[in-house]
DNA sequence: ATTTGTTATTATGTATAACATAATACAAAT
DNA sequence: ATTTGTATTATGTTATACATAATAACAAAT
């Protein structure tokens, strides 16, 4: 029986909150960079007249997204904060929406779909080879081990990232992997046989349109390979 | 002159750290899901031995991250960790390195590339005039303003990834955006006159492939729009 | 009977003081 | 000249105390 006052309720920050975003301003208004020192604890306790207990855990904030570094018992220097490193707690923390972890299994399937031009411009003869290698161990390794395969096909397309040069997308798509085999597994209806509409590409075909520096066909190659994945989301959509 | 004693130096973690790892696996071991409470304070601090403010320091760091949320004064429940949330005040900072910069210059566009399947999969008539309304928008407004232009760029590609139905990967792409404009303006060279190999695919075009559903000719076209873009990370990479 | 006021309890937020420990610089010793 | 000792400094950690908001239970008021 509650009534809906319609009313905004006031927020009110925590000092902590406040002294975040003070430091923020304070790094951005005078231009620090990478490297630079800040302030010590006490000083900036004083200047913001807080205690020290509040710009500590101001300052773990900014540890924690790591734009901030601290040498133990001698100070702070910015940094270079990780793009990716946070993302790792979060997956590992088990707590992500369902509805975040579908996305993030289409994300997995929009960038490998996305990269192919940035693939093709980079890829070198060195690459292909040692890809060749991979391929030829997944097709001698008929031992039908599920597990082999597995590696196998994570060590196929993950080369296929490290192909493509570009470290964020590379470390980004390991970070995603584990989403996209646990959402593969256990969140998506009707998971195995699946019906290809028309000859399955295997790999050993998109390595070859890699060689032959066949764009076109690698393409078309991968997204009927991935298929499967792809349609598996978009049943739902229709749904 | 520094000898090299080849032993390798003890991690000295902080008590800090290892009470976040030992909070982190109280959570999964005890199979705690979202919403459930975690104890108090006083109650980890007990059981672990260390002090409140060490208990409040680790707390704070799974805070930041989004894992838990603290009703002030009342306690503490698991909550889901807001996977982009945390990109913000990285990409904020302007303290990403060069290369990770044009990491996600590029990510950008393989997202773009990569999402037109599912695009196609789940575009809506309603989405279509919408877009339609931007790209009328678009031709109208010939007043040359560099400011409208690029809103109205940026209104059209943020429909088409709205229509991609992928939140996360919407919420990406907007956080991506700034960086893209960034390295776009300061980072690449030879920026502006592009000479287009084919002729230019404008907006219009890429509307109407949409509408008349030609997957082939938009992902064409889509490319050949990007391809200013794309090929000066291209010319870098050969470089 | 419902609302309002009172009170006690509890948990987080904040402040303060103190000590431990590692890093650094510099003096002292050989 | 290199090593060793020492003072200083800054962060790491503990302990204690109080402020404040949420909650519940119950009394008082209408």
């Amino acid at each position: 029986m509650k009534k809906d006052l319609n009313i905004t309720p006031l927020n009110t920050l925590s000092l902590v909150d406040k002294v975040e975003m003070r430091i923020n301003e304070y790094i951005k208004n005078n231009n620090l960079e990478v490297g630079d020192a800040i302030p010590k604890e006490l000083q900036f306790a004083e200047a913001l007249g807080v205690s020290r207990t509040v710009i500590r855990e101001a300052l773990s904030r900014l540890r924690t997204i790591g734009i901030i570094e601290t040498k133990k018992h001698k100070g702070m220097v910015l940094s270079h904060p990780d793009f990716i490193q946070n993302f790792e707690k979060v997956i590992d923390s088990n707590l992500l929406e369902d509805e975040t972890l579908k996305d993030i299994f289409e994300l997995r399937l929009i960038l490998e779909m996305g990269m192919v031009d940035i693939l093709f411009a980079r890829k070198t003869d060195e690459d292909l080879k040692e890809l060749e290698e991979i391929v030829n161990r997944m097709e001698s390794n008929n031992s039908e081990s599920t597990v082999f395969k597995l590696e196998n096909e994570v060590a196929f397309h993950g080369k296929l990232y490290e192909m493509s040069g570009n470290k964020t997308l590379q470390r980004f798509q390991n970070l995603l992997l584990p989403v996209f085999q646990y959402v593969h597994e256990h969140k998506l209806p009707n998971a195995e046989p699946f019906k290809y509409s028309k000859k399955f590409t295997t790999h050993r075909e998109l390595l070859n349109f890699l060689k032959d520096d066949n764009i076109k066909a690698f393409r078309k190659g991968l997204s009927n390979h991935l298929e499967p994945h792809l349609n598996r989301v978009l049943e739902k959509a229709k749904s």
